[in-house]
DNA sequence: CTAAACTTTCAAAAAATATTGAAAGATATT
DNA sequence: AATATCTTTCAATATTTTTTGAAAGTTTAG
């Protein structure tokens, strides 16, 4: 495998794996071309490699910087914007757990905390709901207080997590 | 908010949040169903209560077995199948952790460890797109491995594991 | 102020994904 | 073996999501 194959098959995996953490196709192969280029790249580069157009180009810059992970740059005596991803893998995911935490888990979790707290009236169906979604409200609790202990951990956390996980 | 209103919350909430574990909306739907329904529940019973198809009922019941948290039950003298949701929320969160490791995960290790391993060049862009994608590998086996930790854990390891993370 | 260089917006089009429903497929019952 | 009951399949359709590209917007330079 060539430095070209290479490239295109992190692209479009990292593309296809973008759905995984919550962002569409363009937007996660802007970010991966990004990742792995050693200089910031303008917009125009960008489409031209990615073949997109112009507004995509756009719209997903704008989202990606909206979530941490892309930063605007000016090189000087230039008009133009040129961008570069966060190259830190762990400050991207620790970006990426705090993004999700405020955007998916807390607003699920009011919603599980309301549900939860429905009158209790002494049928089955009204106690199985509120049982699972007092699991459900509990789960997700620990799982948002874990993802934004992490936020503050530095920088080899899951390394040491994982020590500690194992014992 | 009386039980049909929570309950109507609840399913279309965890309906949305769907994608946020990669399924689709009728799916996660189902599942909401399942797991806050007190008696297994026939296909006649879920299209009836959420509005869809025979056909897409059928599908999405075969896909929840398949990530093995939906089960079939026959009633004696019955010759309707009836479905029931696993109703433990951390065997839940343990089957789902497996199968996002063996159906994502595992598949993007293999790629990112390969295009980690094309030729040094001795170009800038060779080394940087080795060096980002050596990371992410790092990461990724990592967190697999976590993953596959938690699924052979005890019942509290949510718990036990934000306690030793907070020390 | 006006032109040039660049970016953003957004309605329309395209593409991807999900849903339907009727026909085909099972399996049990008579 | 024919019928009844129930499930699965899949081509057609509907819905949702993404992408395009041209017009409008913004900023800098002369």
């Amino acid at each position: 495998m060539n430095y070209d194959e290479a490239k295109n098959k992190f692209i479009s995996t990292w593309g296809s794996l973008g759905s995984l953490w919550g962002i569409n196709k363009a937007m996660a192969q802007i970010h991966a071309l990004l990742l792995v280029s050693p200089e910031p790249m303008s917009m125009e580069d960008i489409m031209e490699e990615l073949k997109i157009s112009r507004g995509n180009t756009s719209m997903n810059l704008r989202q990606l910087m909206d979530w941490g992970i892309v930063f605007k740059e000016n090189k000087m005596g230039e008009r133009k914007e040129y961008f570069t991803s966060e190259k830190d893998v762990q400050e991207l995911a620790r970006q990426i757990a705090k993004e999700r935490s405020r955007r998916e888990l807390k607003p699920t979790i009011k919603i599980l905390k309301d549900v939860s707290n429905i009158d209790e009236d002494g049928t089955a169906k009204t106690k199985e709901l509120i049982k699972q979604t007092k699991a459900l409200h509990e789960m997700a609790d620990t799982l948002d207080i874990m993802m934004n202990k992490v936020v503050g951990q530095d920088h080899n956390w899951i390394t040491k997590a994982l020590v500690k996980l194992i014992k």
